[in-house]
DNA sequence: AAAGAATATGAATAGGTATTCATAAAGGAC
DNA sequence: GTCCTTTATGAATACCTATTCATATTCTTT
């Protein structure tokens, strides 16, 4: 029976018909677990993601659920920041998921390590790690964060701020970077009293753009490492009267959709999320298949959104 | 073996310590499909979410994750809306998943009722159903809606609109009968003009607010459904060029981290996410493991947060 | 001391599938 | 008709655990 329905081995097509009539009738369901543990495979992949309050997250899971609910995978998510990596790694060294998906985020060192120690396959979405040996599906963060700080340099900003997360974040380690050459192309540095940079809540963000407009010689723009800090630093700016955008740009990073809300109207470099969550899906399932090729690096080019947050100017839309 | 690792049954100390060595040893770990094809239960809880976008279902997933990660259960996580409901359906009947959490949505009757039928545990959360027969944790919409009613009028608000999603979400239902309820106790009524409801879109929602708005006679409060179509509504104010809360008063329903936000600084009716979702997944777990008890309807208090957006009176607030 | 109860432990079985092995039937070449 | 190859199919096995059953040991009581 187990020939008709995967459909290998010989078999003719009398004893199929006759099978499947049986199988029909008597309501059989083949036992995911019992095929679980003589297939090795569970059909459910993991994914690892943290600060789910981020609204980025929500939109990667839709994104991977969607994809995976058509590959017939069933979907188990872990908020390594609140539970920890404990669950991540006794899946995958129980076999209870057949590969990984991390999202951007740190705190999944150990847990990504305990993966690939285990052979299980591993995809970093949106996050790229050196010296890691698995796929990765990430967009232009260097280079996204470099054309923002060419824009606003171009457009005339003088002060030119950079509000980011913590920068274990490798996501927002290469857009810093990436801020800092842009500017530096452009003749300008970022001053320590236009940088901020800690913590990662909200509250905090909102302190950084209140104390950095109460300056003496405050921002003119202020670009941020995603948009969930730039939607912060908007809620700093209201609180101290400062005006968006005639007192000071702002520009987010990722593209998330409420960016396009009237009531942020945020600019931003918006990375091809749905594409991005597909391919890390197909990625890691060709790879549980079996397929062994070398480790993928794919990358997306990013895309910048103008809009009001920053008095779009189209002559000086950035390259 | 089997004794001293689940504790069951005779087995003295002396047996117990040689096992459990040889186990250390051996690096032995059970296999979980091997143990969930014995014992008929996976471990695994399954929760059916829609509208991922809105942003009290991250709330309530981080909840529900935590709680069921610190009782050693898996979650896996459906977007009904996305996906359909056959990936739950399928999973109960396979017994995938031990229970199921349904959060308020429509699009889940069908899954609802068939997880019923296969007896599997079920627990509703955030949504009352009248003739499911399943234990349910809500929050007070009814009422919670109502004292908003009273609560605008009694603060001298003479023109209440109410904007709602779909009336076949049973939440969304209840706060609006709860709002025409509170706006009849203070001799009101919801006027055609001021009643805005049908799709669920966050550009749906802005051109409502927006049509109302310049009508000959607007509104000078807009209640709202839930949080996510506050936002909205705010969205669209902003872009006619209304003022909150100087022409219009605006108020959400559900108390998302958000709209604590100074961009948003939303008065909204606060549900208690935290603990609802603990205990939802307690009494899942206890019926899980085979706890008869009649089912339960547990609802919380909704807490009122006055925020900038009704121009906070403490000698108004509701009770 | 012997019988009975209580406690301990090894062996056997079930749970449902995919794979492998061995056997059976059919087809082709001489 | 015999031998060999191809195709088909049933039976057996492995996967790994929890539970049950039966046997073995200890303890208690008269």
């Amino acid at each position: 029976m187990s020939r008709v329905l995967s459909g290998k081995g010989y078999v003719s097509e009398k004893t199929r018909v006759k099978v499947l009539k049986v199988v029909k009738d008597a309501g059989y369901r083949p036992n995911p677990f019992a095929q679980a543990m003589r297939t090795r495979q569970s059909g459910t992949i993991g994914v690892a993601v943290s600060r789910i309050t981020n609204p980025v997250i929500p939109e990667i899971l839709e994104a991977l659920a969607r994809t995976m609910t058509g590959l017939g995978r069933r979907m188990v998510v872990w908020n390594t920041e609140t539970e920890g990596q404990d669950g991540v790694i006794a899946a995958v060294r129980q076999g209870t998921v057949d590969g990984v998906i991390f999202t951007a985020a740190s705190h999944q060192v150990k847990a990504m390590q305990a993966a690939l120690d285990s052979n299980a396959p591993v995809v970093s979405i949106n996050r790229y790690v050196e010296d890691v040996d698995c796929d990765q599906i990430v967009s232009t963060n260097f280079e996204g964060a470099r054309r923002i700080a060419r824009y606003l340099a171009r457009s005339g900003r003088q002060r030119i701020a950079f509000v980011n997360g913590p920068s274990d974040r490798p996501t927002l380690a290469d857009r810093e970077a990436g801020m800092r050459q842009g500017l530096a192309e452009e003749g300008m540095d970022l001053p320590e009293a236009l940088y901020g940079q800690t913590g990662f809540s909200h509250d905090h963000f909102r302190q950084v753009a209140l104390d950095m407009m109460v300056q003496a010689d405050p921002p003119d723009a202020i670009a941020c490492g995603n948009d969930l800090i730039a939607f912060a630093v908007l809620s700093g700016l209201k609180a101290c009267g400062a005006s968006v955008p005639d007192d000071v740009w702002v520009t987010g990073f990722d593209g998330v959709a409420m960016t396009g809300w009237d009531i942020f109207d945020l600019s931003t470099m918006r990375q091809p999320l749905e594409q991005m969550a597909a391919d890390a899906v197909e990625v890691l399932v060709s790879r549980i298949e079996g397929k062994k090729t070398e480790p993928r690096l794919i990358q997306y080019r990013t895309e910048f959104i103008a809009r009001g947050s920053t008095a779009h100017t189209p002559l000086h839309d950035p390259q």
